[in-house]
DNA sequence: GTGATAGTTAGCATTATGGCTAAGCATGAT
DNA sequence: ATCATGCTTAGCCATAATGCTAACTATCAC
């Protein structure tokens, strides 16, 4: 109930830092260094790297360094897992409601009788 | 470009836990109350409710009272925001690689020059 | 009222997270 | 060779997250 899926938890967590999503923003629009991705987010590099190591870890990035210099891209495949799982919790919600549906009916059909 | 979303934050922070996700999973189906949703976890109960008020902040679940008995149910639409952020990100991808796109067929006609 | 049931509150221990500085190590330019 | 640039590592600090136990409250059933 918990184990089948520990990149969803890691893609959740990934996302759940504003400087993080504004990262990804940032890359949906084009590749970019190490630094440039730093500067609007006011922090210190150190701190800047080790939010790209949880994106590339949660494999919502990958990076190539070329010289000095490491360019991170976004992976968009990454968030599929997560539309799954919105889409699978949409399935079964809907199903329930349907249900409700039903049962409501049946209590008016009761009640008509 | 992070503080006028901060739901989004605590959305994801609160789909990163496993325990929370099979939590919503299983309240999706039906309302449950709290002992019944902490037995299949094995977690003690004040864990659990923990768990339960993270969701509930989160805006994921609603709870209510009666006698001793609490019972909580999804709140479907909570995911919403999640879906549009989702939905953001590939619109932003996707322009991306029009113009990638675009990028490449001005090589290769270039080429054929 | 006694006792079981359902939830709640308080407080603690451990670990993870998010920020920093300081120092190190390549690479590129001069 | 020297220096600036760009990233990396190590280590520190404060706070938040996740689990627990123990004790408490409120209901319901007898």
């Amino acid at each position: 109930m918990a184990k089948h899926d520990p990149d969803l938890s890691q893609l959740f967590h990934a996302l759940a830092d504003p400087t993080r999503r504004s990262i990804l923003t940032r890359l949906a629009e084009e590749p970019a260094r190490v630094t440039d991705l730093a500067a609007p987010t006011g922090l210190r590099l150190p701190t800047v790297m080790r939010h790209l190591s949880v994106l590339e870890e949660a494999g919502l990035i990958s990076t190539s360094k070329d010289g000095r210099i490491r360019t991170c891209a976004v992976v968009p495949e990454a968030l599929d897992p997560v539309r799954t799982w919105l889409d699978e919790q949409r399935v079964i919600w809907e199903a329930r409601l349907d249900r409700l549906d039903a049962f409501v009916m049946n209590v008016m059909k009761e009640r008509a009788e």
